[in-house]
DNA sequence: TGGTCAATGTCGGGT
DNA sequence: ACCCGACGTTGACCA
């Protein structure tokens, strides 16, 4: 890993075009040849940048990055303020803990939480459209498609309506309810999936956890 | 801007729960209070990060930086590499061209791209559940709302069904039209529309600004 | 490779 | 502060 601090200014002419004006930055070139221009805030988002595979050719006071899509980056060097090298290593990489992954997983355990009777027909289970991501059977043996969201907005009610609409038309599977179940629900997304017949749940990421400990503890 | 490499263990307890292993990354701290973990590689997305505003507190090999929401990131420091601080003072900022935004002026300023005859009435047309790009009338005095996007896909097509069956509901704009504009149309958004009796076209950037400065040139 | 979806999405604008 | 939509979204996963 490289780091410049140097006065330039920068142009991108790839997806859209964009320029930055002459100013003082922090060049970040990392091992794998990507390359990204950081200002002096916003901690997440470069100001510009080029994701690997790409090329840096380094020429006097003029550096050009291109990759294979010919999006180009073009760095006019006026002054370097700083520049050091460091080796890093291969990092071990990132563990989480929370996501929809979970919540998922969770709920495919214990599928008695969106309502009496539940049970698991299958995770994941694919539509031509994508993955709807738990089909269950309800205590009347109805098939009912749950989406899972962390947080339950607009999109996720549209997207559940897709899968709704297209396993409805399955005679194997008709009629075929939906549940909208997150750890949040916007109201307009509640509002939108009421008025589709949706029913909502609100997850406790916790408790479900908890009824899985419990489960495990009855072995 | 303050640069660190160092040997170092993260762990993040907020909106999910995250943990580092023991590695050396580079420790980006910005002017703004902002931290962010990069690993060596990936331009674009650190490992870890801290949006401002947050509060770093620096103690002897625990660095524990809090928001206001309660979350936490709270870095064990095994050992510093280099630490260098940068003065770099605030970012002209970044000048962009080809967004969304100039495809809708384009087209506001040349409504007959869409049709023979087709006239403005409101650019950000607003409605209870958001703006419509464009609000035109057709050759024959009906009702059309226009969805621009860059790229058009699925969502797109969701979003303007749900702003036609707002606006259709409208007597005095009823019966309401739709069109999907974008510069390049993916095959399945393109039958979702047309399944629904929305037109698409498909925009030449280039040709748009070349009204434009036909346009201009009348002048 | 292309399609679909999640994300600690981030960011900006309007109400 | 909430809501909504764009983003050079990026990134992962699966057919």
């Amino acid at each position: 890993m490289r780091l410049v601090i140097a006065k330039c200014s920068v142009d991108y002419i790839g997806r859209l075009t964009a320029h930055l004006p002459l100013a003082t930055r922090l060049l970040l070139i990392k091992a794998d040849g990507s390359i990204s221009i950081h200002a002096d805030d916003r901690a997440y988002k470069p100001l510009n940048w080029m994701s690997p595979p790409c090329r840096l050719e380094e020429l006097e006071g003029q550096w050009r990055v291109v990759n294979k899509a010919g999006e180009e980056l073009r760095i006019t060097i006026e002054d370097i303020l700083h520049d050091t090298s460091h080796e890093l290593g291969i990092d071990p990489g990132l563990v989480k803990d929370g996501v929809e992954a979970h919540l998922q997983e969770l709920l495919a355990a214990a599928p008695e939480t969106l309502g009496p009777g539940f049970t698991l027909v299958r995770r994941e289970y694919m539509t031509a459209i994508g993955p709807v991501d738990l089909l269950c059977r309800d205590g009347a043996g109805a098939t009912v498609a749950v989406e899972i969201k962390r947080r339950g907005e607009i999109d996720g009610v549209e997207q559940l309506t897709r899968y709704l609409e297209l396993l409805g038309r399955d005679p194997l599977l008709a009629p075929v309810t939906g549940i909208f179940a997150a750890q949040e629900i916007k109201p307009q997304a509640r509002v939108l999936a009421e008025d589709r017949g949706i029913r909502c749940v609100v997850l406790d990421y916790n408790a479900l956890r908890g009824v899985q400990k419990d489960e495990l503890t009855l072995f």
